[in-house]
DNA sequence: CTTTAGTATGAATCTAATTCATAATTTACA
DNA sequence: TGTAAATTATGAATTAGATTCATACTAAAG
């Protein structure tokens, strides 16, 4: 036994406009093929579903039964079409985001309580522990979005430029760096540094300076919390390297020195990587001038 | 946009063996065919329902999408075949019935009982106000089976014979006809007979006897029970003509004088007419052997 | 009883699905 | 890091299915 939505259609039509003539303009079929699918459902289904020699043709109670279905279940077809019709353009969907800048969390949340306004249909989340092959996650779909300091020509994955920064030196206004213009490579080897607990080559730092100069500090502490980090910095337990809006937007800076990391600065810039495919939804672009957005008032040193 | 059921089941049966190739045996297609139906869903629905180059294929998460759809709606078309198999089988339905026959009421009713415990899922019901044009209602769907004592040849329609029976005289046993061996129509032109309230040419009496040789009674008081048309009779306020059957199985018959019509009886069958394509529908021959049972412990006098 | 509106049917045509053969990719395993 | 095995994709040919056209049929209306 053979059902179609097609089938549910048409007798749906007929029962609605009150013969199979008036059902054909609705259906956009001609009379005759009109007639032969009902012959074919007949068949399929065994009993008839009109009363025979009636005209025009009444449903039999078998054919009521039809319609019943059909109401339920031709509903669920067109809420999905319009549900892959808001897929595709990005009215809804999903956005899950990695993350392999830590400091990133200071500006990501608020973009994403704006982002939760203006799309409540999609379904926005940070997904954690994917920072190391966050590209390869994108590839998988676990996620949606990544945020990386390192673009890569990939056939399949766009990177967004969201905006530039600058790693910068800090440390407490009374250690001996701090009259510095600058702060060099070789400075680090007698130094205590306060990092995020990420793997020292994710971190500015170490991939941009150290590592390729083959240095390595006297020692690392690790911490989670920015605010803990100007605090321990501000104490003289250590120095650190953060971005500058992070520094720019945090409280309590009075005591600590800002240097650039050698000569000319370091200049830095973050990228949003999303699948080329989904380049264009809307929750994407809404995501992307929203960070651009957010990230220069954080920015803006107050 | 043209979703159509036969997508869903692919879908699905790939999500959940596991592969394009599994899914083939479950499908009985080919791996072509699925192949060439995954790219036209695809194009349909304008996003990619698999994650592209991963073997065995893997579901985006647009696929998961309709695979909820596709767990909402398939079962809803299964239910609608089996519904389907139900009802052209008779293992549900529905039977409304009209009756031709006042006295009828009498076995119908425990018939219908009996039935509805044999088949909970049919609708089962009496429709008044038919009598007259009853056979056209069964053709038009109103009821689906009649209970007449008239067979035509129709096409659409088959008479099932139920019972025999007679049409029997009753009077009071100190009426003068009581003495009568036999009666003939011409006993009763100064009769008053009591009759069921229906028209007199679709009572036995009249369209058997009194009708064809043009006699009219000298009065007609119409009751609606069987038990105060007894009384009456009982009483000497009337005569009657009942089915033999009601006779036998009436209490308080003693006041009664039974007598045949005519000097050779008047034989009478009952019939159960439905519509041909419904005849060998389960509740149909059910309905037909219960009325049989039924009859024939009402008729055996006690 | 004839007309008319509505439905059914058969053959031809057109459309869409499937198959076959084979290419292209990916994965697993040495 | 190749190479074989497994899996999916593709194009052309075939086949099955749906639609149209022309026309026959039938119930209902006048």
């Amino acid at each position: 036994m053979n059902i179609e939505l097609k089938h549910l259609r048409i007798i749906l039509a007929i029962h609605e406009s009150g013969s199979v003539q008036k059902a054909t303009e609705q259906l956009n079929m001609t009379q005759s093929a009109v007639s032969h699918q009902l012959r074919y459902i007949k068949d399929q289904l065994g009993v008839d579903i009109f009363i025979p020699e009636t005209r025009p043709l009444k449903l039999s109670a078998e054919g009521l039964e039809l319609i019943d279905a059909a109401r339920r279940i031709l509903p669920e077809i067109e809420k999905l079409k319009s549900r892959f019709i808001d897929l595709k353009s990005g009215q809804t969907g999903r956005l899950f985001i990695a993350i392999e800048c830590h400091a990133c969390f200071e500006w990501l949340f608020p973009v994403l309580n704006l982002l939760r306004e203006h799309h409540s249909n999609v379904d926005i989340d940070i997904k954690p522990g994917l920072a190391f092959n966050a590209i390869e996650a994108l590839h998988n779909e676990e996620v949606d979005l990544v945020i990386s300091a390192d673009p890569e020509k990939l056939p399949d994955v766009r990177f967004h430029e969201l905006f530039t920064y600058e790693p910068t030196f800090i440390s407490a206004k009374d250690h001996p760096l701090a009259e510095r213009s600058y702060i060099s490579a070789g400075d680090f080897t007698d130094q205590t540094v306060i990092t995020y607990p990420v793997p020292v080559e994710r971190l500015d730092l170490f991939n941009q300076l150290l590592i390729p100069q083959g240095i390595e500090p006297k020692a690392i502490r690790q911490i989670e919390l920015t605010s803990v980090i100007l605090l321990l910095v501000g104490a003289n337990k250590g120095v650190s390297v953060l971005p500058d809006w992070v520094l720019q937007s945090a409280r309590d800076t009075e005591l600590l020195a800002q240097k650039k990391l050698t000569k000319s600065g370091i200049t830095r810039k973050l990228y949003a990587a999303v699948r080329t495919r989904d380049s264009e939804k809307l929750y994407i672009e809404t995501f992307l001038s929203l960070s651009k957005d957010v990230f220069s008032r954080l920015a803006r040193p107050r």
